[in-house]
DNA sequence: CGTGTTTGACCCGCGC
DNA sequence: GCGCGGGTCAAACACG
């Protein structure tokens, strides 16, 4: 698997991708997978989807590894250095009569090691923070305003915010009663040919769609969340 | 009527 | 302590 360097990223961590959907209209855009029963942290980066047209050895070839900034002390020159977040990289894939799964695994050292390197000025306290409360991103080259990602959202709000005057950031929630995942989208402001989305928390749920395809019933603990409605007008 | 989105108000953390 | 910027709330709105 190789890894470029992306200088429009510098400021981020991402995972790089060019959307496969345009081609493939059945193909689920993957997200962050992460089950509450991997302790280790593990990120799961899981496309499930029917159509087998699909081949993975050239989408690994368009999913990058980003790099991260980093500094010198003595001199506060940017080093180069492959995301220490997303430091292990490994992939698997499986096949059975009903579908295809192809997943991504992306180890984060222990915290414990983040910080210690922290120590020594090579990763930024704000890179522990968000590794903490998994945070990532992905960017990705579309003109689709939305990826399906599997999973189930509810917009809650909408920003222009002063970072990107270009585009409004969308706010989402995962639809699923309990699962505290919220993500954010917004196009990427000095290359709108780019989709940046940003998700935050783990889900503790299956994700939608492998539910739907394996026709595993949906229990109540798994109950689509109704979330609060409009009112009604008040006169 | 049920469900999802819009949008201005509100909240809150952070830097000064 | 205050103001700014970004995130969230929730009533109103939209639409099948």
């Amino acid at each position: 698997m190789a890894h470029y360097f992306s200088p429009n990223t510098m400021n981020s961590t991402f995972l790089e991708t060019n959307s496969p959907q345009i081609e493939n209209p059945n193909f689920t855009f993957p997200s962050l997978y992460s089950h509450m029963t991997n302790q280790d942290c593990t990120y799961n980066f899981q496309d499930t989807f029917l159509d087998q047209d699909f081949e993975f050895s050239s989408f690994l070839d368009h999913l990058l590894v980003d790099y991260v900034p980093t500094y010198n002390n003595s001199n506060n020159t940017p080093l180069l250095e492959i995301n220490p977040i997303m430091h292990e990289i490994s992939s698997s894939s499986s096949t059975n009569s009903a579908s295809s799964t192809t997943s991504f695994y992306a180890t984060p050292p222990s915290i414990n090691h983040l910080k210690e390197k922290s120590k020594v000025g090579i990763i930024k306290k704000e890179m522990i923070k968000k590794n903490e409360r998994h945070v990532i991103a992905f960017r990705t080259k579309t003109q689709l305003e939305i990826l399906d990602d599997g999973y189930k959202w509810r917009k809650y709000g909408k920003k222009k915010v002063k970072s990107n005057t270009n585009y409004l950031r969308n706010y989402y929630k995962c639809s699923i009663r309990g699962c505290e995942v919220k993500k954010r989208v917004e196009r990427d402001g000095h290359d709108s040919s780019y989709l940046i989305t940003t998700y935050e928390g783990k889900h503790n749920h299956e994700i939608n769609s492998s539910i739907i395809y394996n026709h595993v019933e949906v229990d109540s603990e798994f109950e689509l969340n109704f979330h609060r409605r409009g009112r009604k007008r008040v006169e």
